[in-house]
DNA sequence: CGGTCGTTTGACTGCGGTCAAAATCCGTGG
DNA sequence: CCACGGATTTTGACCGCAGTCAAACGACCG
């Protein structure tokens, strides 16, 4: 907890990268200067947990840049993980006290956060907030069923598949990049983190990564460096319907 | 189709029994009034589609009365349940033109149909509609996230015995009955649907079912008619923490 | 009475979990 | 630059939980 930094200075919004993609894509100049006076913004290292579930939350915030995870654990120590944050990503939850979900960086994270109470405040008059916080909130809601499917009918097999698809599309979202091309990407998550995150063990992972590479569905540099040929032939090995574009 | 019943007299918002808990919970009788306006109630028989995947979605609603289910099935014929529906429950998403997911009536059903375009439109001048339904979505989202940890981590018993402190737990709310009372329901949805929902086979639901019965976990009536004797037993046999109150 | 639907039960199989050990990667300090 | 130690990943052998296939049972209805 000591390494965690707190930066005096937050750059301006209108430069920020997440500008038109956070809770604050809506907002007008003026909106965005009240946001300005309620925000700062912290930095974590790798490996650093950012909430304990159960913890007092004090603050609401985007993830600027990096990569962070949300998991669930058991009293005897299984652990789901159930959601991945990626930039521009929303995290915490208005009208709530106490966090529900341990949240932990698995890269070096940026966030910018805002001091709950104020939010909450500005939530209430200011409906370009709320309508793009109720949009995002629709989409985890998306999101999370889907991967009840991944996690209650796929196989192994399926379930590398699909994180390696989601993750492709997010990484080709993010960064702008066609999907026609060659999709290469390094993979943000230990095979530990991986299997928390499909309701595997981290053996079955690293095998079911392995018989995929073995089998020309990706390529791998290293452990994490991933590469897909053919991204149709990844979404078939998902279950998904490959044609009708998931990526367009 | 042809089964289904549109009803000439909705009934006074005033009068619903599920006013105080609906998308329009917080709505002001001005509000209401204009709600009124763009509302029309529609039945449905037990197991008939409600909305199927893909299609086009003319409207919105709550659930009035009754029971239905969401699901998500694969080419192969792999269904996976993501939602349970019970009164009070919102039934799709402003701002999306067609349904993700299959909705499918498991007992007689009721709902308080909003005609989309003019619901969304509302929705934007309103902002009692917008924050109570902000509301629903973030509970639906914490819902779901419960539920992977779930369907990935949890033995078929202990996802049985969690389905059933489910039931029991959104029973005793909506009937208002006191948790310390002797908790006895009758089970919607069929074997087969427990299995959807829990990610198993409906042989393996049918014998999980029967060794809690036999340990003396719950009792059973028939095929359907459940009573838990002891609450803090099941939430055991589920793994959650059985003190701490998730029936406070 | 026969037919359908939902459910239970049994026998067997196989996928993914468990336990164990080896291999590889990587940062750190001599 | 290399040796060391810890973390991460891979691989192997074995096992058990839940899936599969099959049959029978009970309730309900025409």
């Amino acid at each position: 907890m000591l390494n965690e930094k707190s930066l005096s200075v937050s750059p301006d919004c209108s430069e920020c990268p997440i500008r038109h993609r956070a809770v604050c894509a809506r907002c007008e100049t003026d909106e965005l200067e009240r946001l300005e006076e309620i925000k700062y913004y912290r930095k974590f290292e790798a490996g650093q947990t950012v909430i304990w579930s159960g913890d007092r939350m004090e603050f609401v915030g985007s993830v600027v840049s990096g990569i962070a995870t949300l998991t669930q654990t058991m009293e005897d120590g299984r652990t789901q993980m159930v959601g991945l944050l990626l930039p521009s990503d929303f995290v915490g939850r208005p009208g709530r006290s106490s966090a529900a979900y341990d949240v932990v960086a698995t890269t070096d994270l940026v966030m910018c956060c805002f001091r709950k109470a104020p939010f909450e405040e500005m939530m209430l008059r200011t409906p370009h907030i709320a309508q793009r916080l109720l949009e995002m909130t629709l989409d985890e809601l998306d999101a999370a069923r889907e991967w009840m499917l991944v996690l209650g009918r796929k196989t192994a097999r399926e379930k590398i598949a699909s994180l390696l698809s989601i993750i492709a599309r997010r990484d080709a979202s993010i960064n702008q990049r066609d999907v026609e091309d060659r999709l290469t990407f390094d993979l943000p998550l230990t095979r530990e983190a991986m299997a928390d995150y499909l309701g595997l063990t981290l053996e079955t992972v690293s095998r079911q990564v392995s018989a995929l590479r073995k089998d020309g569905v990706i390529e791998l540099e290293g452990k994490r460096h991933v590469t897909i040929p053919d991204i149709g032939r990844l979404l078939e090995e998902a279950g998904d319907d490959a044609d009708g574009g998931v990526f367009a």
